[in-house]
DNA sequence: AGATATTTGTTCGTATGTATT
DNA sequence: TAATACATACGAACAAATATC
């Protein structure tokens, strides 16, 4: 018989079988977000458990993100709403082995960022078309020898798109992947070349132009745009990182 | 001055430190699946901790599906890869708050499905072409009655051709997805009318058109299908569900 | 600003449960 | 079956952090 590998008879401990059940009258919304703070005590008794065992379980449930513990008077344990970083925390325990290339995260970037752009072209506010000013400004001057930071201010603008998307799953979705190559960029970084340079004006001028027809509430334009971005956004990045560049460690 | 909401100030204590500590080394690859299990005795000799410490860390790194303890000789700390499931997890812990509408589902699955559509038909294994048939059986012999269950093993039919997509990220978003709306069927339930009737109808021509075109290594033809296929899926998702539904509890 | 009360954080000793040999 | 080696759970004591007065 083979080593139990893929054996799913896995019996939950008492401390887990815990976390397992406070974490369903999270999910179904017995406490939420605000209310006053429950205390190891309290989880103690009411589960009929012993200090160590209610602590491992409300340690599980601190380390996914859904509860906050704090010493002290007034402390305890509340309830949090988990972070867009915790998830994607999470979403790199599952992929840190893959080997993601970057062909393959710009397969879906393409076809991601362009319906971005279409979806929020109508909604952005002034303000945050103010902002992507201030950004498309910060790529401008970040310093000529700085590469690596260049491309985060770059993502950067990505990133303010995306939290003004109101469909939620597109809006992770896209900060996952800002995210993967936020990790690619500081990991390998980016040596200044005359390449680079070519792909820093590409992404300054697609960037600006992008801007315009955010404020035109040009819809159609700002996919186009989106579109022809992430091609030579792509383009660019395969040359330096010659493709089956490799993600690994953090 | 607000409450420390949105504080980053954490300080993190020090058995979740040693958790981070452990995560940084599994995740630089120091450990891998199928590696002789560490023990408890080892943490707490290496890190200086006593054992519940070390527990606390343990059992965290465990719920996050990273590593697996085993009592007994031969037991002790191993390494694991995560789960697709253990993902879906973690997600849900992300979103379950979120007001996630089946527009918003299909907003993004009308992207993505075509496209996985198009780069798995040249790769499609005989095997895999066989599974798929079996599925567009078994979808016709499911009871009239058990519109639920239909549902569940339509989307099968796409679950199958995530696996053998070789791009992790579209793979995983597409599993995510489906996951969402198993999700949806089974809270909701979809009750038997005339138009499960139809929906049932249309979902099972498509994957009866689609099989053909993977047969015929047609990958525009069934990105065409996928594409029309998820426009229709939509439509009568919405007219069980009267869009605005949303999903809540587990 | 400092003392104090409150609540979590850490440790240890011991006993029990469980899987391998 | 018994012996062994490991995790699991409990309880009590003490340490550290923090809100409040």
């Amino acid at each position: 018989m083979d080593k139990a590998l893929f054996e799913n008879t896995k019996t939950v401990k008492k401390s887990g079988h815990l976390a397992i059940q406070i974490r369903q009258r999270i999910l179904s919304g017995e406490f939420n977000p605000g209310d006053p703070a429950l205390q190891e005590k309290d989880i103690m008794e009411e589960f009929h458990v012993s200090k160590g065992t209610a602590r491992e379980a409300l340690k599980i449930l601190e380390s996914q993100g859904l509860i906050d513990i704090r010493t002290g008077p007034k402390g305890g344990v509340s309830v949090t709403q988990v972070s867009v970083d915790k998830a994607n925390e999470m979403m790199w325990n599952y992929f840190f082995r893959s080997d993601i290339t970057i062909k393959d995260i710009y397969q879906v970037r393409k076809v991601l960022e362009p319906l971005l752009a279409e979806i929020v072209t109508p909604l952005l506010s002034r303000d945050t078309i103010n902002r992507l000013a201030v950004n498309l400004d910060s790529l401008d001057c970040v310093g000529k020898y700085e590469s690596t930071a260049e491309r985060i201010v770059e993502l950067d603008f990505h990133k303010i798109l995306a939290e003004c998307c109101p469909n939620p799953i597109l809006a992770f979705f896209i900060q996952f992947i800002i995210n993967l190559l936020e990790k690619i960029v500081m990991a390998q970084g980016i040596e200044f070349t005359d390449e680079s340079e070519k792909l820093k004006m590409s992404g300054y001028n697609f960037h600006a132009d992008l801007l315009k027809s955010f404020l035109n509430k040009d819809a159609v334009e700002a996919t186009r745009l989106m579109s022809e971005h992430m091609k030579e956004a792509e383009a660019y990045m395969l040359q330096f990182l010659n493709d089956q560049q490799i993600l690994k460690k953090e």
